[in-house]
DNA sequence: ATAGAATGTCAAGTATATTTTACTTACTGC
DNA sequence: GCAGTAAGTAAAATATACTTGACATTCTAT
């Protein structure tokens, strides 16, 4: 609830380095439908859940998550 | 509960600018107990928080949630 | 040494992030 | 067509972020 932007800076990510929704939520530890959330702009993660998907995909939180994005 | 580093970088732009905890926990919304906390690193904010507080600290997210210290 | 403000902390409650199960809709390739 | 995988969505339960109120500590200044 309450929107806040899909992030397609994820997506993006995810898909340079060919990553799945599935491997990229089991890599950091959450479930699927958490990460899907995520860029769908469902909710809203903790830093520590930000830290770890920026680690996994090797980018910087500016880079994921500086911004909102409509 | 599960520490995670206490936030120094967010105590020193707060110092920057003059600004109290409580001050600072008006400016982006929260109680002045989980600025606190925060600072503390008892937990782990989200990120909608931690934007709001890199905005009014004018920093960026690396700068202030970058890496974990000790 | 006392007063006041800023900070640290705790316990009990509320709001919301996250999980689990499950169903649906694309998009493949066979 | 059919089977399998990736993705979107939802309801109910659980974990945890956040609030409120209260009290203790530290720091600064008078």
């Amino acid at each position: 609830m309450i929107p806040i932007g899909r992030n397609l800076k994820i997506k993006a990510a995810r898909a340079e380095r060919d990553m799945t929704q599935k491997a990229l939520a089991e890599a950091v530890g959450v479930s699927r439908q958490t990460m899907n959330a995520i860029e769908q702009g469902d909710y809203n993660p903790t830093i520590r859940l930000c830290r770890a998907i920026c680690k996994v995909l090797g980018k910087s939180l500016d880079e994921l998550f500086g911004e909102e994005d409509e």
